[in-house]
DNA sequence: TCTATGTATGTAATATCATAACACGTCAAT
DNA sequence: ATTGACGTGTTATGATATTACATACATAGA
């Protein structure tokens, strides 16, 4: 699988930050997966069947799923169907960095560029509710700066907005 | 009441991202109920007496509340003691900028300066709970700069840093 | 003053999100 | 073959939030 070649191919893949514009999504997926499986190999973790499943789910379009939503299809197709099953596989892939909780939302989304590292800030359209990663080192460099003027030390950081993505723009 | 003077006196009020800095609490607190009326008259909306109490409660220090935390409080009380009771008073006093929700916790906790117009970054320390306000709009001016990127367009935003407050890094 | 209107509150019922605790199965290392 | 770690299934429960409807209360206009 080469990397680079694909990445300049899929704008999906290359600027993930613009989940909103149209890509190749069955690509994008079937390459987040194959990442997917790279990183837990790399984490000595295991890629299982009901994991591999929810995170297939969740790549199945840009949108933020509930907990109880993704359990609904694990139940249907013969896995568990107790809340456990879903919240397991869903905590164990925010772990693993594929994929992100959208606090917002109390729902998930798969992370668009798995392996790499980075804390995004997530771009939540309140008409789709698509869901597009953005890059927020600059934002989290004022915030850890204005945090240390009151002298807290911040581990995790939270950063996500909520409006109107492109398409839903002209639309309203 | 003089603003001027008692800002200068009071360092909970003159720098409300130094909550976690000691302060004359109980004169933090009665000078947001003071702002709070003035708020809400200049608003043309009801300060009533549920409204007021939970804007009591939650200034009685500065962490975060959940709503059934509230709602406990007003039972006991001789206040309703449904749920919507306490939603829709916490609802209100964040529509009128007297109250923040904080996502991270499913929890509200006492704006620290209403009246200014503001959108604050909430500092959470996961050890003690408090939390503070900081000023955001360096890492809201960056946020919006990626999101515009993207071509979306940012409505409102979540900036929510989690870590340890001045006090609770030195006991860690 | 009376009454119509909008707003606030109380209450019941229910929906939605999340975790604790325990049983069972698999598999790799001894 | 036994042990121990891990993953999954299941029951039960806890925590958070909303819908719908009934009642009370304030205030403006007749």
């Amino acid at each position: 699988m080469p990397a680079m070649p694909h990445a300049l191919d899929c704008p999906g893949c290359a600027a993930p930050e613009l989940a909103f514009a149209a890509h190749d999504h069955a690509h994008c997926a079937h390459d987040a997966l194959e990442r997917a499986e790279a990183v837990t190999a790399a984490n000595g973790a295991r890629m299982t069947p009901v994991r591999r499943r929810v995170l297939e789910i969740l790549l199945e379009n840009h949108k933020a799923l509930g907990a109880y939503d993704v359990l609904a299809r694990l139940g249907a197709e013969g896995f568990g169907n107790q809340p456990p099953v879903a919240y397991r596989a869903l905590e164990f892939l925010v772990e693993q960095g594929l994929a992100h909780r959208i606090q917002r939302l109390n729902a998930f989304t798969a992370c668009t560029h798995p392996g790499e590292e980075h804390a995004p800030a997530f771009l939540i359209c309140r008409l789709c509710h698509m869901v597009a990663e953005a890059e927020a080192s600059a934002a989290r460099t004022s915030l850890d700066a204005e945090a240390a003027r009151a002298g807290f030390r911040v581990e995790r950081s939270t950063i996500e907005a909520l409006g109107l993505c492109p398409a839903c723009q002209g639309a309203a």
